[in-house]
DNA sequence: TCAATGATTTTG
DNA sequence: AAAATCATTGAT
């Protein structure tokens, strides 16, 4: 066992989201362990970014995200889609990190459908919980990064950050 | 290129 | 109470 600890996960996203890649995300389903490579993350930090969820306020849905880092905030898009992402740094500072893809698993809904994600994941924590956690993996050899997907309705300058992180 | 689909948030 | 929003996907 090889978990990673909540120290990992107290620190800046823009720190925590490039580490992430290459990383293990183990997941137990009717006794049976699965992991997954993380390939694909994307930042979203605090309430002055414009795409970030908790930059309209802290709300009943983005509560969690201003818990210490470890957590896991879950929520539905479209109407259809679970969205996984993982909370980061201390207390009082919304950061998030959203797992977009995973090895041989690309785009966000495609992740919580196959891994059978759901709201009942939603404040769970990584370093605590007994069905789903992360595992140090492989580092990567080179990271690449670009804007974020689907937030024009942010505006610049978010529109224009490098905070997708992708293998 | 666009319909499906529903929790959350705002009053468009 | 009603309407708009939305970090997507898959089919046409």
């Amino acid at each position: 066992m090889n978990r990673l600890q909540e120290s990992f996960y107290t620190r800046d996203v823009l720190d925590v989201a490039p580490d992430l890649l290459g990383k293990k995300l183990c997941i137990r389903s009717e006794d049976e362990i699965y992991s997954y490579y993380i390939s694909e993350v994307e930042a979203y930090r605090g309430e002055e970014d414009k795409a970030c969820h908790a930059s309209k306020g802290r709300t009943p849905r983005t509560e969690v995200m201003y818990r210490k880092g470890g957590l896991i905030y879950i929520y539905l898009i479209y109407g259809m889609h679970w969205m996984f992402n993982i909370v980061c740094a201390e207390k009082d500072f919304p950061q998030a990190v959203l797992i977009r893809g995973l090895q041989e698993l690309n785009g966000p809904g495609r992740i919580t459908k196959k891994l059978k994600i759901d709201s009942s994941y939603n404040g769970e924590s990584l370093v605590n919980s007994d069905r789903i956690w992360l595992e140090n993996g492989n580092k990567p050899d080179k990271i690449f990064t670009s804007p974020r997907i689907g937030i024009e309705y942010a505006g610049e300058p978010w529109l224009s950050l490098n905070w997708r992180f992708f293998i």
